[in-house]
DNA sequence: CGTTAAGTTGAAGTGAATCAAGTACCGTGG
DNA sequence: CCACGGTACTTGATTCACTTCAACTTAACG
């Protein structure tokens, strides 16, 4: 299960999470908030920003996989989630000029928008009626740190956080004959992070969902030929 | 350590967090704003909506505190915080649309002024520099979720878990001679829900931390004397 | 083809949950 | 005034799910 670039959830659940800020826009304020931008090229595995960084720039993601994560100076990481093409990031820290509390990492080659922040502040002056897109962002990211707590807060058992974190990801899943197949890009070690849990936890984890045959698993790809057994046998409902 | 109401950390902390959406509106803005409003009185222990309701209105809270909670059907929860007057309640779901993703509980007597959902996001469509104070109410959101995750997310310990909770709380505490001193109008319950643990392990913490008198607690009022103390037995740093 | 990162599996240790029993406190009403 | 019920807090004993450590295999990549 290789850390892919372009074989995260990311380019599936785009549909799912769509942001796009230049939406609702007139025709003449997109043309002006496009001509301030600057694009940048960055390979996988590069740091856009880190927590505690003052924001100088607001970023949007046109294309690639971004990763996002808290983490703790004793080396503890938590992910939130990949952010996925036409989301805007680390939207909360950059409007409210409060420092960066989450870390942005890409995962695949991304392709990125940059606006100064005092120059995206003086626009949306200019334009409140831009504010929509950006309440509408705002929403995203609360909705994905809820999410978060959710996964972290609400479950007991690992194989809970598993199966919750696992059907999840279904939404954005292939329905095939065998059940649905879903296309995982993260390593154990990720998942982990993303469920709170060891790495080693989340490989027996899955060799015993297979033994118990609840999944099949070749390289990142994942087939849920019966979500109802998971879910009972995870405990949940 | 009982729940008075009027004890909880809110009334302190609302320095700390200070929503109030109708800043930064002009004076007739503001004028209309207000007379969208409807006034309604809660005692404490009301539940004002839950997850998974559908927002109908937006909601402002006046006076009191507001318990904000995630809860799963097995009946977990986790305490995101505790809003203060000035703030609005689940405004991302309310702006949005979308399903509410917390439940929200009064604490205190409260009062709450309300707009219908539709005839708000209409005063929006007039107003659109309102949105700044929409967009300042959604970071304070993300910001909450955001500091939920860490204190889940990346802590290991128990011990570290309650000492950065009591450690967050110092922020709006009195400085006396004998230390930091602040009212926690929380039950070991609720506290054991804001940072995911057990009551009973909450209760012994305490007790731990007084025996080696790292704090003393006397009712709802905490003192601690060392943070650094504090910090280093929880193995902070 | 060697080096590094990811995955796998076993064994051991432990922190915290759970269960259980008892105490302290508060308001109410006889 | 005291018995009562309810809630919160306290403490001990037990259990177990998960982490940690360690050794090893497998896969990726220059």
């Amino acid at each position: 299960m290789r850390n892919t670039p372009g074989s995260g959830w990311g380019h599936l659940a785009s549909a799912a999470r769509k942001g796009d800020f230049t939406e609702r826009l007139s025709p003449d304020e997109r043309f002006e908030f496009e001509s301030l931008r600057t694009f940048s090229d960055y390979p996988p595995a590069t740091i856009l920003f880190v927590e505690q960084q003052a924001p100088d720039n607001v970023l949007f993601l046109l294309t690639g996989q971004v990763k996002l994560s808290l983490n703790s100076s004793a080396g503890r990481r938590t992910i939130l989630g990949v952010a996925c093409p036409g989301e805007t990031l680390g939207l909360a820290s950059a409007f409210s000029g409060s420092l960066y509390d989450i870390t942005a990492e890409t995962v695949s080659p991304c392709m990125v928008a940059s606006i100064e922040r005092e120059i995206f502040l003086e626009f949306l002056r200019r334009h409140p009626s831009a504010y929509v897109n950006i309440a509408r962002e705002l929403c995203l990211e609360c909705a994905r740190a809820c999410e978060q707590v959710r996964r972290l807060g609400l479950t007991v058992t690992a194989s809970e956080k598993l199966v919750r974190f696992l059907l999840e990801q279904c939404v954005v899943a292939q329905r095939t004959e065998r059940g649905a197949r879903l296309f995982c890009g993260l390593t154990h070690t990720e998942i982990g992070e993303c469920i709170g849990v060891a790495r080693e936890t989340v490989t027996r984890l899955f060799s015993d969902f297979r033994s118990r045959e609840l999944l099949e698993s070749r390289g990142s790809t994942l087939i849920i030929s019966d979500r109802r057994a998971l879910e009972t046998y995870a405990g949940i409902q």
